[in-house]
DNA sequence: TTCGCTTTCGCAAATCACTGCAATAACGGT
DNA sequence: ACCGTTATTGCAGTGATTTGCGAAAGCGAA
């Protein structure tokens, strides 16, 4: 653990709910001036394979959020307004379960986003 | 439709199966070496919008293929070695009906992809 | 503390997907 | 076929993320 890397935990910690990749950048910036984006992305994917943090992709952009074990969540994404609402991941056991028991296939729960539209940007009609 | 344009569709077409965006562009050369590689993103982006083809992200890039009504599916994604296997939507048809009725929340269910392990890559023990 | 090995960092450049814009090609009306 | 309108193309450039590599920092053994 380096300083640079415990700024990227602090900061993801620090915030409740996702933060942006550049969010963070300017953000560590202020604690380390010459700290570089590939090493936030670098960090940022180091803390996300062991588990601490995990990965929304939003937009086309990546975000993150610490890993809360109390409080699990998947969520999903309005394609439209780029909003975001969590999901609880008793919604995903049983369609889980049954990938795993039929094809063998272990869906990787934590990283699952769901996109699609939100109740707000629904078409018209 | 342009004869660029009829050439993507050929090719997405001619491939059982997925096919990257890269490797569209190489085989478009073929018929019209001066093709660039950004209308074989737009003609992708909207053969997507229309209908005709759907989107599959296989490690960090984009694959298409024919969206066949008769045989719509979903895919499952291996992370480790990038493998894929299709899915029928009767899996997630459950799940999505949950989101809609409690949330109102309307999944893109044909360009859901499902992240993991397949079966040959489960980790030992 | 100093040496030596390993890991990480910062920088630059590559990658993949996408966009703005001027030039070009397609299409409909005449 | 000709002209004007509209849509599409090629090119260049942008944004987000990743990778290669030499320099620097961390860390354990002596």
């Amino acid at each position: 653990m380096t300083p640079q890397r415990l700024s990227v935990l602090d900061i993801v910690a620090a915030r409740t709910g996702h933060i942006g990749a550049d969010e963070v950048w300017n953000l560590a910036k202020e604690q380390h001036p010459y700290v570089d984006l590939a090493t936030i992305y670098r960090t940022l994917q180091l803390l996300k394979r062991v588990g601490v943090v995990t990965e929304v992709i939003i937009g086309n952009k990546l975000h993150f959020e610490l890993a809360d074990q109390h409080n699990r969540h998947n969520h999903m994404v309005c394609s439209t307004c780029d909003g975001v609402q969590t999901l609880s991941p008793d919604y995903l056991a049983e369609f889980s379960q049954r990938l795993e028991q039929e094809f063998g296939f272990t869906p990787d729960l934590d990283n699952i986003t769901i996109g699609g539209l939100c109740s707000s940007c629904q078409p018209p009609g």
